[in-house]
DNA sequence: TCCTTGGTTCGACGGTTGTCGATGTCTTGA
DNA sequence: TCAAGACATCGACAACCGTCGAACCAAGGA
């Protein structure tokens, strides 16, 4: 962490979020912009949750069960643990049905982070 | 991506690595695809970096010296630290020009993360 | 009611990271 | 040759992070 004090996480509504952040090249980001951008840079920043993101959303509709992507080479509860960070960075949401939870895709926190990463001239 | 066989990359030459990856929603992640974009992710994922990256970004010419962008609240050696990991990572490059070394944005890095991020398809 | 299966939370431990002051390196100008 | 400015590296320290096993909670099914 840049500060050595602890940062509450966003724990972003999903989908009131949205509209941080035009093109990086567009103008330097403010401090706060900042630390809500990089909260969700640092959910992709773990290659476990990276491959735990990328099987969710490269599944059927956008969603998954646990069961269905927990082989990623940790034990259940680190699987749980990152399914978690990436719920609270918003860039999934989940949804109990029945015996099993659903992680999905949060569209518009994704879209604006590759948003914000465009480097067209 | 895996198949077209990339050298092995002992710690990035910056600029020969242009990273794989097909959007998130084409297929999951190889472990070692995960390693390498997880890597790149977490080079923005700490406050400062990004406001460093997005002061270069945003910098005419997509180019600045470290003098113009050291404003960001930390020590001189704390900020080469962080340009330096934005470097290894990357996401950037530099050249000394005389007195001052500049930092320039690797446009194809950048954009990988990017188009690795967009939903659409 | 008990048991089983699917997931989350807890507590602990070791490795990693961000930060700083001090110091080193490189370049220019006197 | 020397001094000063611009950056990089070093060494140390505290906070943070990923990981695991154990314990816990929730939802069927017998």
């Amino acid at each position: 962490m840049s500060k050595s004090k602890v940062v509450e996480l966003p724990v972003l509504d999903t989908e009131a979020v949205v509209p941080c952040c035009p093109p990086i090249t567009a103008g330097e980001l403010s401090p706060e912009d900042a630390e809500r951008m990089s909260a969700m840079f640092k959910a992709l920043s773990d290659p476990v949750r990276l491959r735990l993101f990328s099987k969710v959303a490269s599944h059927a509709g956008g969603e998954a069960c646990v069961c269905d992507i927990s082989d990623v080479g940790v034990s259940q509860p680190t699987v749980s643990h990152h399914l978690k960070k990436l719920k609270d960075a918003g860039l999934l949401t989940s949804e109990r049905r029945g015996t099993w939870v659903y992680y999905k895709v949060a569209p518009s926190v994704v879209a604006a982070m590759s948003a914000m990463l465009d480097l067209r001239v």
